[in-house]
RNA sequence: GCCCUCUUGGUGAAAUUGGUAAACACAGCGGACUUAAAAUCCGUAGCCUUCGGGCUUGCCGGUUCAAGUCCGGCAGAGGGCACCA
């Protein structure tokens, strides 16, 4: 008898729609099971899904459905971040309006979400864009700013002097503007900032209570927040030079202090403002460095510059000597003081500048095993030192004796903080967090500018500042800037005409909140807090690694700040975070370029891969493997392989082989491999269901019946285990264990000779394979479960509860080894005491030979696992 | 330059965390069914071998009864950070 290929073109829809219709992945909050949070991370809606959404909404899917049958109460939504400067883009390009093309990508990106089969929960569907989402930012950010937690700051930003416009970093090219090839200049302007750093030793030590986190994630954010001991202390200037008495320096290390040769502080130093008042050469320097300084690889290789003040100051170790003070083009102004010492003796950088500029070069310790007298040691290439390497210190202030760098450091702080020179301070490397954008596609910062009352928070009864809908991009600039009255408004605390903030919020401030919003979209506040702290923190956050820093560090900020403000309870959002690897595909290139995998056939003949075009038949070179991307033309569509595949092929294909967190790569014959074991568990059991649907479902009692109860018992509880750890690939393997072990036997039944007791055993088996592939085919799943005669939905039902007698077995086959090499395997009771297992492999004909008929020396047992006999 | 990760058959990988290396799949090869093909099913498969065995997890060394797994060194690949003091 044969069964009719399983169509997923009629069961995927189906099933959507049944499920749609029950409701059945609408989730209340109100509810008594225990609560389960999982979130894939929100998609951009840049136009249509890719595969890399595929994988990870897959992997979230099936978490959200195993957490379902394990009967938690799951929340799974799903939303947008849709603010951004693509539809900006889009608008200037296409004459489209942003809000037109987002919401018109949403549509579409929504509408190939539901044909995956995705359990997720529409009905607390958001976009960021939707003014009822960032009413609520405006909210939080004005609470934000009555907490302190706000500031108004300079920043310097990319300016294009044609488009009057500020540039996003990745807008700059070769140090040019995108559009205008204009040259980038830097100006000052006056920005929002979010102050972060007031977090930064929290955001610091809370990572290691971050224990369901990447250890790789936790460590580029503590290199990101960047702390470090050092020394910060002055120089005196031999002569003041205005207010200026001496120079503030920070360095993390004080031990090299005695090898001072010079001072460099940063272009923008304040002393180096002071002086270029009255130095044009200084001026022409300064704008020199700041020029080169646009593009990365002329940052890259440029060389190492600085430019002689002719300002000296006082050495504080070695009295009567004065050190130069150059301006050089390797400071941050950023970073510390914007100024240095240049130790040229243990420091690659200070060394290529003395070299360049003639100055002594004192080394300040000698390696531990040098073996010459140490005053003669002659420092030809820096030796950076380490914290714990073991030196001999020479040439120090008196009262400073150590042995290794970081007694050196201390000792050092200690001794400057004794002559009160300085004082030991902690740095970070995390700055404010500038979140003023001069865009128009982003959620408006609700703030007045009013000439006699200065800088005032818009009234929360005026909320939200709605952004305006007719707005013109032909005009260079900011479009909420030159509408023509959209920022005119009254001052809320003296009613005379002000002008609103034109700036709006960088687009990661949207995310760093919208978790927290989907445990109650609707609300009038920006969170219910019962909600957010019943749902909080997040049980598995699932997203790419590309935002390991930015989005994870802000979203962690922001759950403190929203702690602080009282909108919630929870200072850590994400308890258990995945980060998936990314989908990749092989390249195919021709003389016109890239060819995209649709446009190329490839053969493999005697173990030699070929690609030809398929329009004209040429060749085409097989390029590396590389991450689906719009230049390298190596994109598969998900909309082609759901309608030739189906989508449980698709998630199916996700799933098997590459652990997770490793790339995928996406191969043809791979989706055809997922696809014949979606048609093989439909054959499997659709042949088998006229005969199983009436059945009593039943621990086989004996031989291929038990063998079938225990392959179906212990593969639910083997797959649990695997789907827990996240490990997908794992549990795919034992789903394909158990198919193999029920071909035959669910073959007997099919052609209707199986008896009574093998029978009821296959429809427990059914039962079970259905509800265990569920979590990964849902739609195949559901259509199994029915024809087995189940007038349930698979989706609801519960997770198969293993039988604990099954899942062991009585007997192990224990290897044998002599002398650490296998050479016999003992089958044996599993509770066999020691020396009774120790007694029966000395027996055993494959080992005596091996004693010589004498007595080994020594016999491991390890129970259950090996025997290891030492001759 | 600093920090992190990875390296197992032709390929993707697995290995109960120190206990039978290569489960499962893809590609391959041989066969059955078919006029033929597709589909399906069965078998086969790390390398060498004098058929007794011997060797094998990037390379070298160490610890251990036992190492893919732990330690030290080296090589290669990938990622992060950075003129960051």
């Amino acid at each position: 008898m044969s069964v009719e290929r399983y169509n997923h073109r009629v069961t995927e829809p189906k099933w959507q729609s049944a499920w749609d219709e029950a409701k059945v992945y609408e989730t209340s909050n109100k509810d008594d099971r225990p609560g389960y949070y999982v979130l894939e991370m929100f998609p951009y809606p840049s136009g249509r899904i890719h595969m890399g959404h595929v994988r990870n909404y897959t992997m979230g899917d099936v978490v959200a459905r195993y957490k379902r049958a394990k009967g938690f109460n799951v929340l799974h939504p799903m939303g947008w971040d849709a603010f951004g400067m693509p539809a900006e883009n889009a608008a200037m390009k296409n004459k489209v309006h942003p809000k037109e093309w987002t919401y018109q990508n949403i549509a579409t990106m929504r509408g190939q979400l539901k044909t995956l089969g995705f359990s997720l929960d529409w009905s607390r569907e958001f976009a960021t864009c939707d003014v009822e989402y960032y009413a609520q930012q405006q909210r939080l950010f004005l609470d934000m700013l009555d907490e302190g937690l706000v500031t108004r700051k300079n920043a310097r930003v990319n300016w294009d002097p044609v488009d009057m416009t500020v540039l996003a970093n990745e807008q700059v090219i070769d140090g040019c503007g995108w559009r205008s090839g204009a040259p980038v200049e830097q100006r000052d302007l006056t920005q929002w900032f979010f102050k972060i750093t007031d977090y930064a030793e929290d955001l610091l030590t809370a990572l290691d209570s971050l224990d369901r986190w990447p250890e790789k994630v936790r460590t580029m954010q503590a290199n990101w927040i960047g702390k470090s001991r050092g020394l910060q202390m002055s120089f005196e200037l031999c002569e003041p030079i205005g207010e200026f008495t001496g120079l503030e320096i920070y360095t993390t290390r004080p031990d090299t202090l005695a090898g001072a040769s010079f001072m460099a502080i940063a272009p923008e130093h304040p002393l180096a403002l002071e002086l270029a008042k009255t130095n044009e050469e200084l001026t022409q320097f300064a704008t020199e460095v700041r020029r080169s300084g646009t593009s990365e690889e002329a940052l890259e290789k440029a060389e190492k510059l600085g430019f002689d003040t002719g300002l000296r100051v006082k050495n504080p170790v070695r009295e009567g000597e004065t050190l130069p003070v150059f301006v050089a083009n390797f400071i941050l102004m950023d970073y510390g003081t914007g100024a240095i010492f240049g130790c040229p003796a243990h420091d690659q950088r200070d060394h290529d500048f003395a070299t360049k500029y003639n100055l002594p070069i004192t080394a300040t310790f000698v390696p531990a095993d040098f073996a010459g007298d140490a005053d003669e040691f002659v420092a030809d290439e820096p030796h950076v030192p380490t914290k714990t390497e073991k030196v001999h210190y020479i040439n120090q202030p008196a009262g400073v004796e150590h042995a290794t760098g970081a007694e050196g450091i201390e000792a050092t702080i200690n001794w400057a903080e004794a002559k009160t020179l300085g004082k030991g301070q902690v740095q970070y490397r995390l700055r404010d967090w500038g979140i003023s954008r001069q865009r128009y596609w982003g959620c408006p910062i609700p703030i007045i500018h009013c000439d006699s009352c200065g800088v005032v928070p818009e009234a929360r009864e005026n909320l939200p500042v709605v952004l305006p809908e007719d707005i013109d991009f032909e005009k260079p600039g900011n479009p909420l800037d030159h509408h023509p009255n959209w920022k005119q408004t009254p001052c809320p605390k003296c009613g005379d005409a002000a002008r609103r903030e034109t700036d709006t919020m960088d687009t990661f401030v949207d995310s760093s909140w919208y978790f927290a919003r989907f445990t109650a979209p609707r609300e009038n506040t920006p969170t219910d807090s019962k909600a957010a702290n019943d749902w909080l923190p997040v049980d598995q956050y699932i997203g790419g690694i590309e935002h390991a820093i930015l989005h994870l560090l802000y979203s962690r900020y922001f759950s403190r700040a929203m702690s602080a403000t009282g909108h919630m309870k929870v200072s850590e959002p994400f308890a258990g975070l995945f980060t998936q690897g990314m989908v990749v595909h092989e390249t195919y290139k021709g003389p016109d370029g890239f060819m995209a995998p649709v446009e190329v056939k490839v053969e493999e003949q005697d173990g030699k891969r070929t690609a030809t075009l398929l329009a004209d038949g040429s060749d085409l070179e097989i390029g590396s493997i590389e991450k689906m991307s719009k230049s390298k033309r190596n994109v598969v569509d998900p909309d082609d392989i759901i309608d030739s595949y189906g989508a449980d092929t698709a998630r199916w294909f996700m799933l098997s082989d590459s652990p997770p967190e490793r790339d995928v790569i996406w191969t043809e014959a791979g989706v055809e491999g997922a696809n014949r074991f979606v048609q093989r568990v439909w054959r499997l059991i659709a042949g088998a269901a006229p005969v199983l649907k009436d059945c009593t479902r039943a621990v086989g009692e004996a031989g291929d019946a038990l063998t079938v109860s225990k392959a179906a018992h212990k593969t639910a509880m083997l797959v649990a285990e695997d789907v827990e750890k996240l490990a997908f690939n794992k549990a795919v393997a034992r789903i394909y264990e158990l198919v193999n072990t029920l071909a035959k036997p669910f073959d007997s039944v099919t052609n209707g000779c199986a008896s009574k007791d093998l029978q009821s055993s296959c429809a427990q088996a059914a039962d079970f394979l259905s509800l265990i592939v569920s979590p990964m085919m849902p739609h195949l799943a559901e259509e199994c479960w029915t024809i087995l005669g189940n007038d349930t939905m698979a989706a609801v039902e519960a997770w198969p509860t293993h039988d604990a007698g099954l899942v062991t077995e009585d007997t192990v086959m224990l290897p044998v080894q002599v002398n650490g090499k296998k050479r016999a395997e003992l089958l044996i009771s599993k509770d066999a005491a020691k020396d009774e297992i120790e007694k029966e492999a000395l027996a055993l004909d494959a080992v005596v030979p091996y004693l010589n008929g004498g007595l080994a020396k020594k016999v491991i047992v390890v129970p259950n696992r090996i025997v290891n006999v030492v001759v």
